[in-house]
DNA sequence: CTGTTAGCGCATTCAT
DNA sequence: ATGAATGCGCTAACAG
């Protein structure tokens, strides 16, 4: 950026021969100016190429009306499907939005934190990254007085608000379904339960065997860690143990790669065994069109978490909420195989 | 971002009984700062909880350190991979990255440039808007000589480089590695002929028709809009014309859906109709893993379309660049099916 | 090595 | 309705 091309103001100002205070009012739709000079001083900045320096501008109002966010990738689709929500929002409020990647990694997450606040952005909206256990990162910024609301991850921290999916109810009605299709003997692939959308998931998994009287086996639990290459490990898994005739999986990768290999070792998907898996991917429903799919309403989320957060940079007072968005299960086809 | 609560490099000087641009000197590792005090102002920084206002010091530096990567939709694997190679390219050249979607819109893209000027990035990653036939509305940018680089998308525009994979070539391999193994009617799934990347990979098609003595056939060609139906009425129409036996789509989406209709109707791929189509989308090789595929080199192309902008912004008198990627044309499986 | 001085471009209080 | 004056937080030239 060439500093002798900038146009300020004051350039405004001088070749119009008067003062850069009211070709600011003016540049900012200040009512305290007449017409006609309003008129004059946009012609004029046009004219000469102004453009805003937003630097300054921030600088000395002390605000930048930037929303930073923190995603743990923005290749899930269910994530971008949320930033959407989040940038379509922010727009109309008049927000630019800044994205920033933490790959699930909690060093990348306390970096972003620290240039997330160095650049003042007014608000944060954060999905903590896998890794992430302790919150001391998130100090710095909430002393400052920046608001921070957490989306899909929540986290049980002062005056942050959170807005997530009903996970328990997810995993229950997941379960349930397949119950009662039939299903006897049900795996479910789950994530680390240090992470309370996993024990959350786990928990409705569990409540749905005990309410229809099923036995629960903790070996069916089968726990990822969210790699590649769990989703083979457990249909293998599967295999072996004989008997399985549904799965509810709480993890899309591990799902599609299970389906996968289950398939090509000639399992009948969903006869033999029936799966339920969220579907923000859309790989899930491609590669296997029947499946019944737990549907996150990632877009509204998005909308949710950056209207929440406005609000709360809005007004300093704004208390504290946390919403939980319900879930839809959608059924393309009958899973009923009733092997009985 | 409340006031009272900031802390400054004055603050830490009034703390130490010294001068704040000595604080600043230390804040920013210069040599001219005798290792005692540099320490006593590290530990009295984190004492106060002193956090760089980076606004102010963009401001006074004319630089933000900071490139801003207009993308037409992060939730295209293709482009997030992109971003995940300039976001590592970047931060080890201790750059920020600033990521904003077009939608392919063009408007959204005009406002996008607006905000990146006077947010006074030091340089624009730029994929342009399917939407996108004219350019003025970059000129305020580069006139204020701020450097912008193409990539994936290339424009031809003085002084600006740009980066892209052999659209031509990979089109001309595709179509050929057909040919190759048996196929006499191949129909090319192509998109808006405007576009210059749609134009060379139908110029890529029709030369490699011709080199093996095929006849071009206009009716072959079937354009799309980049539409999610495109795919359904492209299968439908093949089926029609009854003896197509392969398929080089340049359209990720439309060929998902063409093959996920074919099979449906009991066609069977690729022993009926052999596909190859470009796979930066997974789903492509989930959904048919036999399926051969253009290999787009994406996070390279991240990589070195920010080390472009990256050079162009220090060295001012760097020329503009042109580079085209090589593909890569991965067979999974034999697309043999030589009906003759 | 450290202090002094002077702004970066803009918005705002206080005059007029 | 407009101008004058001040400073947001930081860096950089100059001086010592």
């Amino acid at each position: 950026m060439k500093k002798g091309e900038q146009v300020t103001i004051h350039d405004i100002a001088k070749a119009l021969g008067i003062d850069s205070s009211t070709v600011s009012r003016a540049l900012n739709n200040s009512t305290r100016v007449s017409k006609t000079t309003k008129q004059k001083i946009l012609d004029k900045a046009t004219e000469l190429g102004y453009q805003r320096n937003t630097l300054a501008s921030n600088l000395r109002t002390n605000k930048t009306n930037t929303i930073g966010v923190i995603v743990p990738r923005i290749s899930r689709n269910f994530f971008s499907s949320v930033i959407s929500g989040i940038e379509e929002t922010a727009q109309k409020a008049g927000y630019n939005v800044i994205i920033c990647q933490s790959f699930e990694d909690f060093e990348k997450e306390q970096k972003l934190m620290e240039t997330l606040l160095s650049n003042r952005v007014d608000g944060v909206l954060i999905s903590i990254s896998m890794q992430t256990e302790t919150f001391d990162h998130l100090m710095p910024y909430l002393n400052h007085g920046g608001p921070i609301v957490f989306y899909d991850r929540p986290c049980y921290i002062e005056n942050c608000s959170s807005i997530s999916v009903d996970d328990y109810k997810a995993s229950f009605m997941a379960t349930e379904h397949l119950i009662e299709n039939g299903c006897k003997n049900i795996v479910h692939f789950s994530g680390p339960q240090i992470n309370p959308l996993y024990k959350n998931r786990k928990r409705g998994y569990v409540d749905a065997l005990k309410k229809h009287g099923l036995n629960f086996n903790e070996n069916y639990c089968l726990e990822s860690k969210l790699s590649e290459n769990d989703g083979i490990v457990f249909a293998k898994e599967i295999i072996k143990m004989g008997h399985i005739d549904g799965i509810y999986s709480s993890n899309d990768t591990a799902a599609i790669a299970a389906i996968q290999y289950l398939k090509s070792k000639g399992v009948n998907i969903p006869k033999d065994i029936a799966v339920v898996g969220f579907n923000n991917d859309p790989i899930s429903s491609v590669i296997e069109p029947s499946l019944t799919t737990i549907n996150q309403p990632d877009f509204e989320m998005g909308k949710t978490a950056a209207s929440l957060l406005i609000q709360q940079i809005q007004d300093t007072s704004f208390k504290k909420t946390s919403k939980v968005l319900d879930v839809e299960l959608i059924v393309r086809q009958s899973s009923q195989h009733k092997k009985v």
